[in-house]
DNA sequence: AACAAATGTGGCAACAATGTGGCAATTACA
DNA sequence: TGTAATTGCCACATTGTTGCCACATTTGTT
């Protein structure tokens, strides 16, 4: 799939020179020289990733200004600062009002399509469903597919097969409820109802040797089980 | 929830100062001299972002080795590359091989940890989009089915099962009397006339309690009840 | 205003779902 | 082959939910 990269920029010669590179790379550039045409085109579709100016024309802060307004629009979007301006105060700006990256105009364009790549494989990666990458993470739990294992609070759990997957199954989606024949696919297992609850029972037992107060496991009257991420 | 972050960095000095600083910020920090150790505690369990010199001790290149085989590990961690070196080849290759930034450790530590914010920012934006599925959105009133929650008013409401049908049926037409009947079946039962009024009864006490002057279920004499949404 | 019908209220008993301990059957493993 | 671990299920205890009733209150009608 064909990336979209929109640069926003005032001076023709700069924008025309990374817009050139990027195309090389095989990206999809369009170029803008203020926060209006930006703002127009952005309004109808927006790119896959954007590289602002600060100082855009008139507008001092024109880049800031278009970065909050994109964030507002989407808290995903890849947003790059690129700038003359090598101060941080600056930067630490820009990155708090939710820029992803904050380059200087004297790096050197392999770097700046490195960070653009870096970026893209980041947005790729986090894109696969949880089940796919072997590391879910999730507050003091983490669970680990491909070895099995799962981690509360730095310390090992020791569970079963079964019990490894019920967990993987309510934890995947924290906070939805799984009724037990759910609970039963998603662990590979087609038994009495009751069979749920000794492993939910099970389960919850192995958590509080390690941590007492473990209530993660939240018990939905009538409906199931589901995760609960913010018990502790 | 507390977000760990590891430090894996040779020079001593160095390590503790970044540590103290990321402490004070409200990180729980661990630190790690070599890649021996850090591979050993990460294989326990990782923690959320990961922060490497690429010269480690002995080995040169330690750093992008460690880097590489936690992206085996997870696709999905924060690394990012804190060095000396600033050349664009080792910016590059460190990008390459899956680091999502590339630092030189003249920079402030101000600016350090608004890219360490940053990267969380854009760790926690990218996770919601999977939870944001089944809403519907009614005014103060949110019903997530896969949650199998009611909100109002940023107030979670805990109502049982027959409860949240009985709201979700008449939340899902608005302005749309529902009779007794109507209600038995999208609530997947089948009594009598008065358990319903005692069901409705339960329900706006329930509402009540976390906002007194709640009335959107509303009693039409004869027919039945409907959610008006313009009342308060 | 008087009346009947419909709805609101508090409460309670029946019921259903879940938790618990334990045991037998099965499986894994040395 | 024997032993330990795992698993499914049962009986029983505990808890939360539900349906309904008697009675109060409201509503619409004559």
């Amino acid at each position: 799939m064909l990336k979209r990269i929109a640069i926003v920029e005032d001076e023709a010669a700069i924008r025309e020179n990374y817009a050139d590179v990027l195309r090389v790379q095989g990206y999809q550039v369009q170029t803008f020289a203020n926060r209006e045409s930006a703002c127009k085109a952005f309004a109808i579709s927006l790119p896959h990733l954007v590289i602002l100016d600060i100082g855009l024309e008139q507008e001092y802060d024109g880049g800031f200004t278009l970065c909050q307004w994109l964030r507002n629009i989407s808290t995903t979007l890849p947003i790059i600062f690129l700038t003359a301006r090598d101060n941080d105060v600056d930067t630490v700006s820009g990155l708090r009002i939710g820029a992803d990256d904050y380059l200087t105009k004297d790096i050197s364009l392999p770097h700046l399509s490195a960070r653009i790549a870096a970026l893209f494989r980041r947005q790729e990666a986090l894109k696969q469903p949880t089940a796919e990458s072997s590391l879910l993470t999730l507050g003091p739990l983490t669970i680990d597919n491909q070895r099995m294992s799962i981690v509360w609070q730095q310390q090992s759990v020791d569970l079963t097969i079964t019990e490894f997957w019920m967990v993987f199954a309510l934890a995947k989606n924290p906070g939805h409820v799984k009724n037990r024949q759910q609970l039963m696919k998603d662990s590979n297992i087609y038994v009495d109802d009751s069979t749920i609850t000794s492993h939910v029972k099970r389960i919850r037992k192995k958590f509080n040797q390690i941590d007492k107060d473990f209530n993660c496991i939240e018990t939905v009257y009538g409906m199931g089980y589901r995760w609960n991420k913010d018990e502790k």
